[in-house]
DNA sequence: TGGTCGATAGACCGAACGGTCTATCTACAA
DNA sequence: TTGTAGATAGACCGTTCGGTCTATCGACCA
């Protein structure tokens, strides 16, 4: 039997960090994580070596799970390309409805994180590209003649309705993006 | 004759923490601020009360220069309304493309200014649906059936170019976004 | 039973934070 | 010439920062 383990510090840790780095931003204080997450400093160091490594590793973390929320978006949006890549844009209207909508984290984290040797840059654009080429393989099924470049525009529709979401409240940029998203998939294939 | 005077304490702080504020983000030092403005400490809280005083300032100042360049780019392109508010997507293409482009400076410091009371906040949200006016009037100009939903679409495309522009270099987002804005704007009118 | 290992609490470190203060200097006006 | 206002340098304040360290605790295993 699968009993569910009491989570341990660094799945505490690593819970409290994601919920905080979100809400609070990447300038949240070790303090306030370790206290959020029950956890001894000490156990913080041991686990990830330091902020650097839990915010990065948070990242990675992240970026999975969402990398599998888009897969599981379109799964549920069952087989054709075109029905699969407009449900991204609906599923983004739900997120952004949601109370604690703060934008995208990643985009977030890559203008929070100064520093360009951080670990994290490399987690984010990876994140993107994954992104990228779950679009793009989507086109491609559709026939699109430019999948790669048709990625592009869904993924800047992407990145403009988290930014709007996150700045206009009350206008409602997903629908406004899925619109966009249609003209870029083009005329509905009449079989 | 309009002699330039040379810039006081209060114009050498605008300006450095103008440039420091977007290159390091909001979380730069006040000691920072003032060894690049070259400016005693006395003098900051004097004329901004503090550091949240300064960042508000320059937010209020960069918020008017870039809506007057929205106006001058768009001025400079004639006054063909399509021509106008897709000179504006070359513009951001331009910008993009500058060395050090980081991204919107707005959308970042949302996203930094945790305290959701930041004065900062204000401006931003004043910026943007400025922005939108403007796009709104030029729409309007053009003859456009739903001139306001069209300048949300158009404010989203902009937020995304700039997202991706920071975020994924090479790909070439301005002229991907340009290319939805003139489905957004319909047929050119053949006179 | 004793040993080991992961976790705990929390003191402690130097540095940096935003902000206040005193004292000095300089330019300009009365 | 003297007074005044604005700017300067920089000491100083308490707090918080990320990070290290010691000491203790408790569970599991030999």
């Amino acid at each position: 039997m699968t009993t569910r383990t009491a989570p341990g510090p660094r799945e505490r840790l690593l819970e409290a960090a994601k919920e905080l780095t979100y809400r609070q931003g990447m300038g949240v204080g070790v303090d306030a994580l370790l206290k959020a997450a029950n956890v001894a400093r000490r156990s913080l160091y041991e686990h990830f070596g330091g902020k650097d490594g839990l915010v990065t590793e948070v990242l990675r973390l992240t970026a999975a799970e969402d990398e599998a929320a888009y897969e599981q978006t379109m799964r549920a949006a069952g087989d054709d390309p075109r029905r699969r890549l407009l449900a991204v844009f609906d599923w983004l209207g739900e997120i952004i409805e949601e109370p604690d909508f703060r934008g995208c984290r990643y985009l977030a984290a890559e203008l929070a994180l100064t520093d360009p040797e951080h670990p994290g840059h490399a987690v984010t654009r990876r994140y993107r590209e994954r992104v990228h080429d779950l679009l793009e393989a989507e086109l491609r099924r559709l026939g699109h003649p430019r999948p790669a470049y048709a990625a592009d525009q869904l993924l800047l529709l992407i990145d403009g309705t988290l930014a709007v979401g996150a700045t206009r409240p009350g206008t409602h940029p997903a629908a406004a993006a899925r619109q966009l998203a249609e003209q870029i998939l083009g005329e509905p294939r009449r079989s």
